[in-house]
DNA sequence: GCAATATATTCGATTATCCATATATATTCA
DNA sequence: TGAATATATATGGATAATCGAATATATTGC
């Protein structure tokens, strides 16, 4: 019996799509900020990653897409983690990438500016 | 000291390189190829990844310019293997997706052709 | 010295990707 | 109900990447 997020049978990702997925600096740095992160929403990654709010969400969902990211809508707030039902493969090298590089340019500016931003929502939702 | 191969002043390769590098199907697959192979030569590649010489040979040549792989020259022969210099969150992460993915399709094939190929090259090396 | 072999490179055409800008959609609040 | 807010989508243009075919280069063997 399938659970009800049907992790097995899902369409799971192929390595070509995961790399073709991180082979652009807004989307990989994105997700190695929600590796460290856990869940942002799409203005906490505008605001850390300084780029626009439509190319932020056009790179957002090229990785819904892809099955990278599962999105938490709550009324008009969409928060992003990175997906639960990664194959095992996926989700450790996403953690070796994320804990070996995050320290380093240009993820390490975008957790700074991630923690200086005033009025984080992520404060809020998790009230 | 430096070391006279010089890992530790060698220009390190970027996430984002790594991520573009593997984002194309041939580069990925003989970068899967050879974590599970070792070394092969350009021809060895070309039939086991079923791609035309010219296209093998620019495929590698991005791969070389990334620094994800190196080659020994013996003669005519070029022998490719995956770099020796790579920070270690580059070399655990290759290795996660190769074993992770090395007996799904396309990489299982891959192997297959490697295996069945005659007069290999790889057999007059080792002597 | 030339043919054979292995490999690398070039080039024009094609395909893919990214972008800024504009706009659409959904939700919430006064 | 309309304004404000958060987010998603469309589009044409620009840029980047890939490809097959052709060709170049280097080495080896006869």
């Amino acid at each position: 019996m399938k659970a009800a997020h049907q992790e097995s049978t899902a369409p799971q990702i192929l390595p070509e799509a995961l790399f073709r997925a991180l082979s652009d600096s807004t989307r990989l740095r994105a997700v190695v900020l929600l590796a460290r992160e856990g869940e942002l929403c799409v203005c906490e990654l505008t605001i850390a990653l300084r780029v626009s709010q439509p190319k932020m969400s056009r790179h957002l969902a090229v990785l819904r897409e892809t099955r990278l990211v599962d999105v938490r809508r709550d009324g008009v707030w969409s928060h992003y983690r990175l997906a639960g039902g990664l194959p095992q493969w996926a989700r450790e090298a996403l953690r070796t990438v994320a804990d070996g590089c995050y320290r380093q340019a240009p993820f390490a500016r975008d957790v700074e500016r991630l923690h200086r931003m005033p009025d984080r929502p992520g404060g809020r939702c998790s009230t």
